[in-house]
RNA sequence: GGCCACGUGGCGGAGUGGUUACGCAGCGGUCUGCAAAACCGUUUACUCCGGUUCAAUUCCGGACGUGGCCUCCA
C-alpha cells in the first residue's frame, strides 16, 4: 500500500518514503503545561494519533517511533504558578503546575482514544542539548550574543522563510513592533535568554556570566535531535505553528547541523472554530477537553464520540466544531456500537478503509469506507476497523449522560463527575416487556403504551420487531 | 498593510477536466394496534465575474466573503 502525505514545504501531497523503514521517526509539538487542553490542542493530537497508527500498520509497531513532547520551561507557565502558589518558591510552584497539568492532559487524550508516544520529552530533561545547538549555532556564525541574551541571525540563513513561503523582506514590511535593542535584525529571534531572580535558570551558553533559560524554538530542535535524529521523516503540528515555530525550529536544526532538510514531510493540521467563531476566553466559547468530558452542550460526551467528530472532517481543512456535529458524530458511533456488540473482531483491517486513510488521511472517505461497510453488514470487518482506529467499540461507556448545568471546569477537578438516572437492571426492564408484550397480545393498548412510556422515562428505549417466524419480538436499548 | 488557506445541495463534509461521494435532515414506501426502530427508494450542489478547453465545480486571473499567521503570546 502506498503512503501519499501532503508536505507544507513543498507545498505538494507525494509518496511516503521512509529514511530507514526500520525506524520510521515523526515529530509533534506537544502541549505547554500551565492549563487544561482545549479542543482545537486535542486535533493534532488526534490526527497524528491515527497517522502514528497507520505507519504502525504499515510499517509494523515496533518500527515506529513517535516524540511528542512536553514543553515545561515557559514564561506562562511562571505566570500560572506565581498565581495559583503565591506562597511557594517560584520554582516548586512551577512543579506543581507542570506535574497537575501533564496529569490532566493524559487523562483527557486517552479518554480521545490516543496512544502514547513511543517517547514524550520533558524540555527541562533537554537543557544540555539545547545549549549544545546554541554552541554549534554560535561556532557557525548563526547565532550571536548580545546583552546575555543569544539571538539566531535570520541573515545567516538564506534558506529562512521558506516553509512559511515569506521572504524577510516581506516580513521586515509586515512587523509592527519595534525592535528589541539586542537584535541586530529586527526578524532575529532568542535561543536563549537571562533569568530574573526566582525564575527557573541554568548555566548560560556562549560564554555568558549570568544564568538563563531557552527560548521558545530550540527546545524542539533539541528533542527531534536527541530522540529521532538530525533528520527524520515528519514533523506534525498545527498550522499556526508553521510561522515562526517551525520556520525557526527548521533553520536552527539545518544551520546546526549543516542538513538541507530537519523533516522529509512537514504536516499541519487545520484551524478549529466554535460554532462559528474564532475559540476566545473573551468570546466565552473556550472549549476545554476536559469540558466536553464533563458536560457542554447538555451532555457530558465520551471521548469516542469527540473522536469521530474530529475525524468527520479531513486535517487540514478548518473545521467548525459545533454541537450538532458531536451529536451526529455521537448517533452514528452508537448505531454502530450497538450493531457491532458482541460480533468478534477480523483479523484484518478491510482495504477499503486503509485506502482513503493512506491517502494524505482521508478521514472523510474513510469513515464513508466503514458506513459501507456497515451497510453491507460485513460487521467483523467494521469492528477491527473501529478498534484499529483507536475506538472504544464498547456500547456502555459510549453513552453521553446529560448534565443540566454547564459545568466549570474548576483547576481542583480532575474526576470527571456524572450524573445519570439510576438504570433499571436488565431483569427489570425483561419483566416490564413480558408484561408489556402480555398486554399487547390482549390488545390492551392503554397499557400497553404505559409500559413503554415509563421505560422510556427510565431511558430504555424498546424496539418492537418480528422474529423469523413472523412472530412479535421487542428488543431494547439504553437511550443514547 | 504583507503573506497564506478556504468558499460544494436544508446542514455537515469528500472528491474529480466529461461518469452516484458519504452522512444527517426531508420526502415516499415496507413494516407496526399506534409510534419508535429497522429496511427500501428519492429531490436539492459546486460564491460571483472573466479566461484556457470540444468540455470546468475541478486549471488560470480577478472580485467578494470567512479564517489563520505576521511579537521572546503557544
Amino acid at each position: 500500500m502506498e503512503l501519499r502525505l501532503y508536505d507544507t514545504l513543498s507545498k505538494e501531497k507525494r509518496p511516503f518514503v521512509p529514511l530507514d523503514p526500520v525506524n520510521v521517526r515523526m515529530y509533534v509539538c506537544g502541549p505547554t503545561v500551565y492549563d487544561f487542553a482545549h479542543i482545537g490542542n486535542a486535533r493534532p493530537v488526534i490526527v497524528f494519533d491515527v497517522l502514528f497508527r497507520l505507519l504502525r500498520h504499515v510499517y509494523g509497531d515496533k518500527h515506529v517511533t513517535y516524540v511528542r513532547n512536553i514543553t515545561d520551561v515557559d514564561d506562562k507557565i511562571n505566570a500560572r504558578a506565581a498565581r495559583d502558589f503565591p506562597a511557594l518558591p517560584l520554582n516548586d510552584a512551577i512543579r506543581k503546575v507542570t506535574e497537575e497539568t501533564e496529569r490532566q492532559f493524559h487523562a483527557d487524550v486517552d479518554a480521545l482514544g490516543c496512544l502514547r508516544p513511543t517517547v514524550e520529552p520533558r524540555a527541562t530533561e533537554h537543557i544540555a542539548e539545547m545549549r549544545a545547538i546554541i554552541e554549534k549555532l554560535i561556532a557557525g556564525g548563526h547565532a550571536y550574543v548580545e546583552q546575555d541574551h543569544v539571538l539566531f541571525s535570520v541573515a545567516s540563513d538564506p534558506r529562512y522563510g521558506t516553509l512559511a513561503r515569506r521572504s524577510l523582506d516581506e516580513m521586515m514590511a509586515g512587523a509592527r513592533i519595534d525592535v528589541a535593542p539586542y537584535k541586530r535584525d529586527g526578524m532575529d529571534f532568542v535561543l536563549w535568554k537571562p533569568s530574573k531572580p526566582g525564575e527557573p535558570s541554568w548555566p548560560s551558553p556562549g560564554g555568558i556570566k549570568v544564568e538563563g533559560r531557552p527560548g521558545w524554538h530550540v527546545e524542539c530542535s533539541a528533542m527531534s535531535w536527541k530522540h529521532l535524529g538530525e533528520q527524520f521523516d515528519i514533523h506534525g503540528g498545527g498550522i499556526d505553528l508553521v510561522f515562526p515555530h517551525h520556520e525557526n525550529e527548521l533553520a536552527q536544526t539545518c544551520c546546526a547541523f549543516h542538513r538541507d532538510r530537519m523533516a522529509n514531510v512537514w504536516m499541519h493540521n487545520g484551524f478549529l472554530q466554535v460554532e462559528g467563531e474564532k475559540m476566545s476566553k473573551s468570546l466565552g466559547n473556550f472549549v476545554t477537553i476536559r469540558e466536553l468530558r464533563e458536560g457542554w452542550a447538555g451532555y457530558a460526551w465520551p471521548g469516542d464520540a469527540l473522536r469521530f467528530a474530529m475525524l468527520g472532517t479531513h486535517y487540514r481543512q478548518p473545521i467548525d466544531w459545533t454541537a450538532k456535529a458531536l451529536d451526529e458524530a455521537h448517533k452514528t458511533l452508537w448505531r454502530w456500537y450497538g450493531d457491532i456488540e458482541g460480533v468478534q473482531a477480523a483479523s484484518n483491517v478491510a482495504d477499503d478503509v486503509l485506502a482513503p486513510l493512506a491517502d494524505d488521511l482521508n478521514t472523510s472517505g474513510m469513515i464513508a469506507a466503514l458506513h459501507a461497510l456497515h451497510k453491507a453488514g460485513r460487521l467483523a470487518e467494521m469492528r477491527a476497523a473501529l478498534a484499529f482506529l483507536g475506538f472504544s467499540c464498547d456500547l456502555p461507556s459510549l453513552q453521553r449522560k446529560p448534565v443540566t448545568a454547564e459545568l466549570r471546569t474548576s483547576e481542583a477537578s480532575d474526576q470527571v463527575q456524572m450524573q445519570g438516572t439510576a438504570a433499571p437492571s436488565k431483569q427489570q426492564i425483561e419483566q416490564f416487556i413480558s408484561e408489556r408484550t402480555a398486554a399487547r397480545a390482549a390488545k390492551n393498548w392503554k397499557e400497553s403504551d404505559r409500559i413503554r412510556d415509563e421505560l422510556a422515562a427510565m431511558g430504555v428505549i424498546l424496539k418492537d420487531g418480528k422474529d423469523a417466524e413472523g412472530k412479535p419480538v421487542t428488543t431494547w436499548e439504553v437511550a443514547r
